[in-house]
DNA sequence: GCCGTTTTCGGCCCGACTGTTTTCAGTCG
């Protein structure tokens, strides 16, 4: 698109001219003359009348503006601004609004005066005339064409400004009618591309993959890779390796010295659909893009050998702690890259190979890396730039816990409920996978969907789970099956046992199914039933979510936390990779309320022991230590350490 | 728009690929 409107000099202002100026240089400030000050408006729709917006809508607010202002053609750092402070709303574990509604706004990292006045505006009122008037200026349906591959925010700008086009449907007619090769800088082919794109967008699986079905394509596609000829390592890259809860597409670095023999293979593997992802794109010598069968798209990179530390950094990201590696490499002198470091010029540019005083650094490992820019090795779950660079500056990095770490498993179940295998053998396959411990956990009596145990089957349970810890004694094993209960916290806030019963079993982990949509004071009362229960040692999954399926309870979280740590109840955070809960934004805040925790697989088949490793790295990502997490302890430490002190 | 024990002004992360405006801008990751 022509960039000559603004590279202009500043021109006289014509009145019939206004919409044609560099868009950067209009008022901001006006106020749209319609719009009622704030003391006119209507009383109600101030304070506490007004619904507090979470802090997903504030970030969506923001990232939508960004994407305006950048089809606006504003400053780009003015966009990334609004897009940091976005990601920073997001990741925030402390309700943002609701910090502004009570006066007393938290510092948040990307937030300045500008953005925070918006967010004051936003909790106070549940509106921000600034974001309207911009969607008034550019409709949400152009905001929209920023979905379409290879269209990115100049040129949806241009469309509708040029060409009045604001939706996708039109834009798919004005390229199907040859309408857009009108238009500087298009020609039949731009508008193929564009026609392209529109399809590839509509065929996209809106779903992001649980972290368990993405690792078992890494697995495959590592089997497949693994075996090329010259392949060192295959190593997967992008947000599954962060361990993010979900995944769009999967990366995947192969360290090699014959690129064109893997990408080769990956060509020619049978569960590839196509060549190619967004518009066809089939990359170069050294990586490539196909669209898996039924599956997300790969973006395969190669790395040569003993130069990997860089692309193992780069990959796996996160941009965000990417920008900060970057930023910390220039204050030294150099340019970092995949590919490695450069020396900057006098200009602060990196002097191109061949030039005098070129240099190129490289690293075969990320440790070493790390250490030349003077920080230690920052584990990749890590690397998401909420503090652990400036942890890392000050020696704070935590030791994480680690799946080696877990000795026990707090929340399992058999077939007595609603489980899929017998008592025996859920606990010779825990037994044989290396845990010292379990705790069987089947649903208590009104849970009837998943067949709750009876009191009277509760006794029958435990003379089982008896027979079967004298026979691993026999055997001259240590492991040793615990009897607890999953309980369930009734709607009306009782729990689901007497309390002579509850007494008998070694572990209660307290759990609500029902009643989920009770307002906030009605679940916190009942969450508080169980935390003060002398009995009841640990929450399972706390929000109730299932990911892309249920929503969250309506919790006041940060009494949640500071009542679980007051209590000495642990919170778990469950492995299931479709509950992953808390999760590692909570388990992080629940972590700074002094809570302690327990990670478990809540299995109902034996695969699913695979779930503590899920949910390790849930762990990893809200900074646990072993320190904090139950299940690390040797059988008698964990049982003496769930003492509530009056149970 | 944000940010600062070198700065309250002047900076702000990098490379591959693509298409076309034959020297670079836009898009993407």
């Amino acid at each position: 698109m022509s960039p000559v409107r603004r590279s202009q000099p500043p021109r006289p202002k014509r009145v019939s001219e206004a919409d044609t100026l560099a868009p950067s240089r209009r008022e901001e400030i006006a106020l749209d003359p319609d719009e009622p000050p704030y003391e006119e408006r209507p009383r109600h729709s101030r304070g506490d009348e007004v619904p507090l917006l979470g802090n997903d809508e504030l970030a969506r607010i923001f990232y939508e503006i960004g994407d305006m202002l950048e089809i606006r053609g504003e400053l780009p750092f003015k966009v990334g601004a609004y897009r940091r402070a976005a990601e920073s709303i997001a990741h925030s574990p402390i309700q943002v609004a609701a910090t502004y509604r009570a006066g007393r706004p938290l510092r948040i990292a990307g937030v300045g005066r500008a953005i925070s006045d918006k967010l004051a505006e936003l909790a106070d009122t549940g509106r921000l005339r600034f974001y309207e008037r911009l969607r008034r200026d550019i409709p949400p349906t152009v905001v929209e064409l920023l979905q379409v591959p290879g269209l990115g925010p100049r040129t949806a700008g241009e469309l509708w400004r040029q060409a009045g086009i604001g939706t996708v449907e039109e834009l798919e007619r004005a390229a199907a009618d040859g309408r857009l090769r009108e238009l500087r800088g298009m020609t039949a082919r731009t508008e193929q591309k564009l026609l392209d794109g529109i399809r590839t967008m509509r065929a996209r699986p809106v779903r992001r993959m649980r972290l368990g079905e993405a690792g078992d394509l890494v697995e495959r596609v590592g089997r497949t890779l693994g075996t090329a000829s010259g392949v060192r390592s295959v190593t997967p890259a992008g947000s599954y390796r962060r361990r993010r809860e979900t995944v769009a597409d999967l990366d995947i670095l192969v360290e090699t010295d014959q690129p064109r023999e893997v990408i080769a293979r990956l060509h020619d593997a049978p569960w590839v659909e196509r060549v190619g992802g967004h518009g066809g794109r089939t990359g170069g010598a050294t990586r490539t893009t196909v669209q898996l069968m039924r599956g997300p798209q790969l973006d395969l990179m190669t790395m040569p050998p003993g130069a990997a530390g860089s692309y193992l950094v780069h990959f796996p990201g996160s941009a965000e702690h990417n920008v900060r590696l970057r930023e910390r490499a220039r204050d030294r002198g150099w340019s970092l890259s995949e590919h490695g470091f450069t020396r900057l010029g006098d200009e602060g540019e990196p002097i191109p190979a061949g030039e005098p005083g070129h240099e190129r650094l490289t690293f075969g490992s990320e440790e070493e890396l790390y250490d030349f820019l003077g920080l230690p090795f920052i584990p990749v779950e890590l690397r998401e730039d909420r503090g652990e660079i400036e942890a890392a500056l000050a020696g704070r990095l935590p030791r994480l816990v680690d799946r080696s770490d877990l000795q026990g498993d707090c929340h399992t179940h058999s077939e007595w409920s609603d489980g899929h295998y017998t008592i025996e053998q859920m606990a010779r396959e825990w037994q044989r996978r290396g845990m010292r411990w379990q705790v069987l956990t089947d649903h208590s009596q009104s849970l009837a969907i998943a067949n709750g145990l009876t009191p009277a089957r509760v006794d029958q349970q435990r003379r089982i789970i008896a027979e079967l810890n004298e026979a691993f004694a026999r055997e001259g094993s240590d492991f040793r099956l615990l009897h607890g209960c999953e309980l369930e916290i009734t709607t009306d806030g009782r729990l689901d046992y007497e309390d002579r019963l509850l007494a008998r079993f070694d572990v209660v982990v307290a759990s609500l199914h029902v009643g989920r949509r009770q307002p906030r004071e009605k679940l916190m009362a009942r969450y508080r039933v169980a935390l003060n229960s002398p009995h009841v040692d640990i929450i399972a999954h706390p929000s109730g979510r299932k990911i892309g399926i249920r929503d969250d309870l309506d919790l006041d979280w940060e009494a949640f936390y500071r009542e679980a740590a007051e209590t000495s109840t642990v919170l778990e955070v469950n492995g299931s990779d479709e509950r992953l809960d808390l999760d590692d934004r909570r388990a992080r805040a629940a972590l700074d309320a002094g809570c302690r925790f327990t990670i478990d697989s809540d299995a109902h088949y034996l695969r699913e022991f695979g779930n503590l490793e899920i949910g390790v790295w849930q762990a990893r990502r809200a900074w646990l230590t072993p320190e904090v997490v139950v299940n690390t302890r040797p059988l008698g430490e964990f049982l003496a350490g769930l003492s509530k002190g009056n149970g």
